[in-house]
DNA sequence: ATGGTTGCGAAGCAA
């Protein structure tokens, strides 16, 4: 990682209130050019945006209340920032939050979970994930400069899941989810940690219950997509367990890639 | 054993 590289991460910290001091911790580790957030479970005027521009960093926040809330931080000023699917489409509850980072559009998306397969929050799923579509779509094209991350709430395929046989008719891994995953990614993204690892076995979240993570039953469903320009200078790529690990971990990890990019 | 844990908000609900 020489100077001119860019540190991109993004992570779903239920609840940056709770988490508030473990991601500045993190970040005064890690030093991330841009971090991604999500579930920050708090309203705009909780952000605490003034910390982070202390800690060195702009700041877009998406959120209304307890639930969800999206948020990107970047050391590079944000411009042009955008909040929900903005052509009047539900986006169940402050969900996708977009900004322009030097050349480089990040959108950072929280996917709603779908609870049950079948139930109406499934449903709403699938259709949140059709319209995300259409939102890259109609705004974009795959020869820009675009970042896709977050949590997606879905498992790409069997590597992903710490047991597929037990997760057989369950959300986060039907084929509707994974068909929904891949029409967006054949748009012309690519999953940039799947570029530096095929083996299965590694996770970015473990259930809080039953001791998922000490017993490697965890999934993959925080992911980074990138259009070809962006993908093409990713060097690296690293889920951090260690942020899972000590008092009050979050369920989810950092996922972080490195750019070798021009600031 | 429809269990188990965490956070929100102040009792169950969502994940």
């Amino acid at each position: 990682m020489d100077d001119s590289s860019v540190l991109l991460a993004t992570w779903n910290v239920n609840s940056l209130r709770a988490r508030m001091d473990r991601v500045m911790e993190w970040m005064a580790c890690a030093k991330p050019d841009i971090l991604c957030l999500q579930e920050t479970k708090m309203p705009d005027s909780a952000f605490p945006a003034d910390v982070f521009r202390d800690a060195g960093y702009d700041s877009i926040h998406h959120g209304d209340g307890g639930w969800n809330g999206v948020a990107i931080l970047s050391k590079m000023a944000l411009s042009d920032a955008d909040t929900g699917f903005g052509d009047g489409a539900d986006e169940l509850g402050c969900r996708l939050v977009s900004a322009m980072c030097g050349n480089t559009r990040i959108v950072s998306v929280y996917v709603p979970n779908g609870r049950e397969v079948a139930s109406e929050y499934y449903n709403g799923k699938l259709e949140w994930l059709a319209n995300l579509k259409r939102y890259i779509n109609t705004r974009h094209v795959p020869e820009e400069r675009l970042v896709i991350c977050g949590d997606f709430n879905i498992a790409p395929d069997d590597r992903d899941v710490w047991d597929p046989k037990a997760f057989v008719g369950l959300t986060h891994v039907s084929a509707p989810e994974r068909e929904a995953l891949h029409d967006l990614i054949s748009w012309g993204l690519y999953d940039c940690f799947r570029i530096h690892y095929s083996q299965s076995g590694l996770y970015s979240w473990w259930d809080y219950r039953g001791g998922a993570f000490h017993q490697h039953r965890g999934m993959r469903i925080d992911l980074v997509l990138a259009t070809r320009p962006v993908a093409e200078e990713c060097s690296f790529a690293l889920m951090d367990r260690t942020a899972r690990k000590g008092k009050q971990p979050p369920d989810h990890v950092p996922v972080a890639v490195w750019l070798d990019m021009q600031r």
